[in-house]
DNA sequence: AACTTTACCGGGAACGATTGCGTAAATAAA
DNA sequence: TTTATTTACGCAATCGTTCCCGGTAAAGTT
């Protein structure tokens, strides 16, 4: 199967002009007579012309897209993001093009390799869980390819990120647990080596060191592979509710985390916030209907892949090497709801 | 900024070779010798050679990425597809380039004259919800671009097309409800004009008649947007709670109407099942976390995506032009829950 | 010794578009 | 009338790659 498409040549033919002819009326430049641009402009449009974008990209040394690594699409949070990522682009005539490292380092290196043999001009990440080694990241950014990293960043690389104020966003939430009367807080985060996992992590010890509520280690748990296998879960819920004292109330530092320990702790038929409280972050837009509504650390997804998109085609489009990187931080949104309120607020904190 | 890659030209000069022999050694081509071949390929390596993908599309004149247009990317129904298009696409070296239509015509008229002005060698679609007129679908079909329709198809043009079995769930589905006990059953629809609403509603009301319930005009509601628009909803939803006699189920005929009719439901302060069943089309991952626990048709989402893709690269890749079309029908799955549940299965109809 | 193969390799056109340069004709200035 | 300038267009190189068409030297065949 083809689709012939007309090219100015077509155009040149019959209209007995040169290609550069046509080429140059098409860009309405100054050395063409306007009877001539008129008959070429006519004519293109009759027949339905569209320059060629791949010819144009060979001859201008830039292919007009963007790649994209996220670790899985069908992520409320990632989708969103995408959402976000698809309107800037498109709106500054770029092309998208999505690939998935599903919390795999190797499969990151592979969509790496891939997108860039696609002669992508600049590159949108958010690191899977697994990785550890920003050599290829670093190696790509170094020999000049623009990237900018949103959400999960690499701290290690200069250049543009976006994200959410991870620290704050998972202090506000252990502290509203404090404040409702939780005194046994555990929080189930995601890969140790996450830049969100060691800042949200940070904000959670932050707010029981403030609050006087000891920390402990047995209470902090990782799941390596971000909560995409559902057994990892499982163990460090059940790990945890076997601990003594009992942990009595979670914070769930990831999207597929949170719903994860909701399901698992349900399973368990332990009552939420009764007998253990829950609070997570999640970009679900139904995070509202769940029994009991849940309450979250949401992120504004969209905007950030709507701003990150934007630093990059202005890291695409400059003239000159950018060197002054800037990294924006955005507000997380702490939503309460029923799955965390135990005791009233303003109950005194430190307990035991 | 500049990704400078290496070409072709750079190992014909630092081998003091001509560039036709580095292609033809790259290629593995038996006029080479295999020492040249050796040297060429060591040489290819060692610099990180990868061929130029638009060099490659001009001269083959294929861009090896097709469009995606789908309603929106944030909606677990089709994050799932393109989670099994992009799998599929990228085992064949296929870039997915994604559009959003956002269910308006006019925006997915744009995305089609955008995305084939991108070249792109195939199409796969969703139509949006408002469209009624298929003309710039057939156009660009009987100008010979490759396209398959996936779960919203438009049966005018005759092309692939992978569907669930609309009809049956929507049939299986009422059948339940009715079984249950349920008797005024009312449909919340998306747009009339969808495939999907016209095969869901014929399903809905041939289980009603086959099951002796009659049929009511007024049960039966569509939403233009497909529920992108909250308001739609809400209005539907508060005309059939005032209905007398008031419906005591709602079949929800897809994904964003599900869990819009149930916000709405619970807003009302209806109790489900009781006052009111629930059964719905849905994707999301977690309506069993819902309160009450959602019973849902699901869609094979992904392996939508994944044979529709399939399909879409026999079309590109064949030789001959295809005539001989085929509709892949997949099997919706019934999970029954409590949303659903009122009286015990068998019961005899007619309740209150 | 003369001819035919075979093995290897290079030149250059082509894909579709842009653009620097050259130039004929028309017009203006001398 | 001669020269300079402007107007309006064509030629050809270029982007990176493939591939048709040759070409040459060594080997094999009479």
């Amino acid at each position: 199967m083809k689709f012939e498409a007309v090219t100015i040549k077509d155009i040149a033919k019959a209209l007995g002009l040169s290609t550069s002819t046509v080429s140059r009326a098409l860009r309405d430049s100054y050395e063409i007579s306007p009877e001539t641009k008129k008959l070429v402009l006519e004519y293109a449009a009759k027949i339905n012309y569209h320059p060629n974008p791949i010819a144009l990209s060979l001859k201008e040394r830039r292919s007009h897209s963007i790649g994209v690594i996220v670790s899985e699409i069908a992520n409320s949070f990632f989708s969103q993001s995408i959402d976000g990522i698809e309107s800037i682009a498109y709106k500054n005539g770029y092309n998208v093009i999505i690939s998935q490292s599903r919390e795999s380092f190797e499969r990151e290196v592979i969509n790496l390799n891939y997108l860039t043999s696609r002669s992508i001009d600049g590159l949108l990440v958010s690191v899977a869980a697994e990785t550890k080694d920003f050599s290829n990241f670093k190696e790509l950014h170094d020999r000049g390819m623009p990237i900018v990293f949103f959400d999960r960043v690499v701290n290690e690389i200069n250049t543009h990120k976006v994200i959410v104020d991870n620290y704050k966003g998972a202090y506000d939430a252990t502290r509203y647990l404090i404040e409702s009367g939780y005194t046994n807080i555990a929080a189930v985060a995601n890969n140790e080596v996450l830049s969100i996992t060691k800042d949200r992590i940070a904000g959670y010890k932050a707010a029981l060191a403030d609050h006087h509520v000891q920390e402990r280690d047995a209470y902090i748990r990782y799941c390596a592979h971000g909560g995409l296998l559902s057994s990892e879960v499982e163990e460090v819920v059940a790990d945890l509710v076997s601990l003594d004292p009992r942990p009595d109330a979670i914070l769930a530092l990831s999207d597929k985390l949170t719903t994860g320990c909701l399901r698992i702790l349900k399973a368990k038929n332990l009552k939420i916030p009764h007998d253990i409280g829950l609070i997570g972050f999640s970009n679900s837009e139904i995070t509202e209907l769940i029994e009991p509504p849940l309450s979250i650390i949401k992120q504004p997804a969209f905007e950030m892949g709507e701003i990150a998109t934007d630093l990059l085609l202005q890291l695409i489009e400059s003239k000159r090497p950018v060197t002054d990187f800037e990294t924006k931080m955005l507000e997380p949104q702490l939503i309460i709801r029923e799955s965390a309120k135990r005791k009233r607020a303003g109950a005194s904190a430190g307990s035991q």
